[in-house]
DNA sequence: ATAGTGTCTATAGCAACTATAGGGTCAAGC
DNA sequence: GCTTGACCCTATAGTTGCTATAGACACTAT
């Protein structure tokens, strides 16, 4: 069972990331490597590229790192019961269906204030502009 | 035509801004005073209260301070045509469309791989994280 | 005189990176 | 053997929109 290795730039090329992203998450404990070359290169095995490919698509799937670090933590931990895992993956799906209510509502309003404007007149007479100034 | 006076903390009450966030808001030139009192405090008048009203109007809204930099000067000038106000709130607009549609896919697809968890398993057999994880 | 607000400046921190400067490493080609 | 170019290294500062902290001064009420 031999480990391949691997260099920041073939992670980076692997999964889509940034090399200075790579760095930056070993920086902040999210990412280990296995070690360095003769050269001071960062060498990284099989099992740090998969850890990589986990933050990303945990990244796509809008988590934040401080999740995702509990999330692939959990993860590596086969023998632990996924009650966690579930109740954050809960947790998030909530948070995202807030965001969209949020900028829902948002939505209508701009629609609302833009569809009052022919974009002709002067600001003066703008109905935009009086819809976003505050009554005074 | 006389104008009121007001200090920070009047304006931070009247528009439930903290008091920090005016004072950064003049760091990045986005909001003036009108001088300084004897004991060096800053003084406002009502022109300043009310582009502060607009500006945490359109951040409610969503817009961002370059945005509303551009936003509250073109208002100020009611000369101009609101071509530009109608464009920038249009291109906004938009945005938060984009914004919309994206956490949508997000809520989709996070749904689907929440709905595959009984919680009660343990992380082997998982498939939230069978489903995050990507193929190896 | 003193306590309790309110205000001042200046600096550092947050998320999640990105950008820059100034250097070292390594393989290929002449 | 030497240069070119791609890759890598560290360290620091910038981004957005604030928030938090420290240490000091101003003003009001008792």
């Amino acid at each position: 069972m031999k480990t391949e290795a691997f260099r920041i730039g073939d992670l980076a090329r692997d999964t889509g990331t940034k090399v200075v992203t790579i760095r930056y998450y070993e920086k902040i404990g999210l990412l280990q490597n296995s070690g360095r070359s003769e050269g001071n290169y960062r060498i990284y095995g099989t099992a740090e590229l998969n850890r990589l490919r986990f933050i990303r698509r945990c990244r796509a799937l809008g988590f934040s790192l401080d999740q995702i670090r509990e999330l692939a933590d959990l993860a590596e931990d086969t023998e632990r019961s996924c009650a966690e895992v579930d109740a954050l993956t809960r947790r998030h799906l909530q948070d995202i269906q807030t965001k969209i209510a949020d900028l829902q509502a948002l939505e209508e309003e701009l629609q609302s204030i833009s569809s009052q404007c022919q974009g002709s007149g002067t600001i003066s007479s703008c109905r935009i502009v009086e819809a976003i100034s505050p009554a005074t």
